[in-house]
DNA sequence: CGCGATTTGTGCGCCGGTTCACAAACACCT
DNA sequence: AGGTGTTTGTGAACCGGCGCACAAATCGCG
């Protein structure tokens, strides 16, 4: 898992062959549009794992440490990182420093990006307080509610603010991605709002199936559902009741 | 979407029949072993989608409509029911009451299952509160914190406990899926005592992969990573600042 | 300077899942 | 009873992703 820093302090010229291999790989860098959507699923645990080993010290990482790290096979990870150029070393490995940054850079996260929750219930108050969000790109950037009596409360230095303040916030930051952790009663409303306001990417925890224009991009998170699936999983190993 | 009811009170003979159409499929009943993956983790959502059906008066549906609401194709939806056997009747659709016990048996939510949660922070405490438990088959039965400032403390009517009495909790309900809402530094140490304990499902929201015997099952919710999945999207379709 | 050890990058076969399109089955109406 | 319209169930082609296995590249060392 960790190579015990093969080099500490080694002279320059190898290191500087080491940061030029990208300029080897291809002229134009990484190959964002045709990034194979598996991939790209996969890239934001790299990264965590990545910037987890620079916080530890280390410089370089192989391929099979790094997939150990993040559950997959090394074979997998090496096809991954090899869609985004042909950086890492052979018989040493990857440059942990480089490839996070090519990782931010691919993702879209080489800037902080803005992110609105709407909805500032038990669950949106929980993720509003949410401390993990350092080194990941993204920062809770405004806080939203139709609650009147919510309304003005602050979390984690930010006001809690009407749903009329949404399009000139949006415009202001600027926000391009949405959490909604309003009941599903409200969400396709609340949706339709972001939408207009000009949010392009919502994540979606109320357990309802959106609607929304095809140039806007949803994902979902539902506990009741993972849940669900993995008692189908233990369903299947042990038919009847366990015990 | 909603086929205005076109039997509502018929006769009898016929819908007879249509109860009967499982037997007429295949003797053995739904193949619970050989279900596909892709087909089982979306089993949940036509659930959810059934049982709204239902509650709102509807006795049956066409795979066009359940599609629709459920966020797929047709040809996908029918595909995967099929694999629960030949229940749906040409011409008019699937019996949804019918249907809805069938997906709850292939599920393993037959009878209620117990879940355990452990960790309750700001995410665990929201979980606990949620109330969106009912017609999923799932129950919070329990829960866990390492904090003895926390222990005791009651959350919608149930104590939470102290990971010491964790094993003979987990083997009287008896529960066999867990939820670990724990800092990332102290998921694996939770996660390898449930798994001594018994439990063979783990729900991970802590941002780290886990170690566990090939018999358990893990799945994972990473608000961070789905956020930095959304945000490639965006960053893929304007690869620069949106403004 | 050459050699062995190490690790990357990838060509290729395989497999599960998705989509299309249509025949078979069923209900309803006359 | 038969014809008509609707909807299911599925065969077959297609597609993307995965794992294997190995050649190519690089390092360290003698
Ligand atoms: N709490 C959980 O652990 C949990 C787990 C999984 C899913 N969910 C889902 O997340 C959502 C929120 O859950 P919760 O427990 O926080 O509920 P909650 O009732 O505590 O909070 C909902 C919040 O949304 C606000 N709201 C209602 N309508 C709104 C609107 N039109 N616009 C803006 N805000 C509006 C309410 O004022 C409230 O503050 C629900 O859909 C729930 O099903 C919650
Ligand atoms: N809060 C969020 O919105 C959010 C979002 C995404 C992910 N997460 C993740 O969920 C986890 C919990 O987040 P949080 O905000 O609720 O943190 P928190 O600090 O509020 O709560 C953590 C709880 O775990 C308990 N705990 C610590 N060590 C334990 C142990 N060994 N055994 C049992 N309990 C233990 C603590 O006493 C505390 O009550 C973290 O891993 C976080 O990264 C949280």
């Amino acid at each position: 898992m960790s190579p015990s820093r093969p080099m500490a302090g080694t002279c320059y010229p190898p290191f500087r062959s080491l940061m030029n291999s990208h300029r080897t790989g291809l002229p134009g860098g990484p190959r964002v549009q045709d990034l194979p959507e598996a991939t790209a699923a996969r890239l934001p645990e790299y990264l965590r794992v990545l910037q987890h080993l620079a916080d530890a010290g280390h410089e370089t990482a192989s391929s099979e440490g790094l997939a150990a790290a993040a559950g997959v096979t090394s074979a997998k990870l090496r096809k991954d990182l090899s869609h985004l150029g042909s950086y890492g070393t052979r018989g040493v490995g990857y440059d942990i420093a480089f490839l996070v940054r090519q990782i931010e850079l691919v993702l879209g996260l080489a800037r902080l990006r803005a992110v609105a929750l709407v909805g500032i219930g038990n669950l949106g108050r929980a993720l509003a307080g949410y401390d993990g969000f350092t080194n990941t790109g993204l920062r809770i950037a405004a806080l939203f509610d139709a609650d009147p009596n919510r309304i003005g409360e602050m979390i984690n230095g930010l006001p809690v603010r009407s749903l009329d303040d949404l399009p000139w916030v949006v415009a202001e930051e600027p926000i391009s991605l949405a959490a909604i952790t309003t009941p599903a009663s409200a969400a396709q409303a609340v949706a339709n709002q972001l939408v207009t306001a000009g949010v392009t990417s919502i994540l979606n925890f109320a357990p309802c199936v959106l609607a929304v224009p095809e140039s806007v991009d949803v994902r979902k998170v539902d506990l009741a559902i993972e849940l669900q699936i993995l008692s189908f999983q233990e369903h299947r190993r042990r038919p009847e009741g366990a015990r």
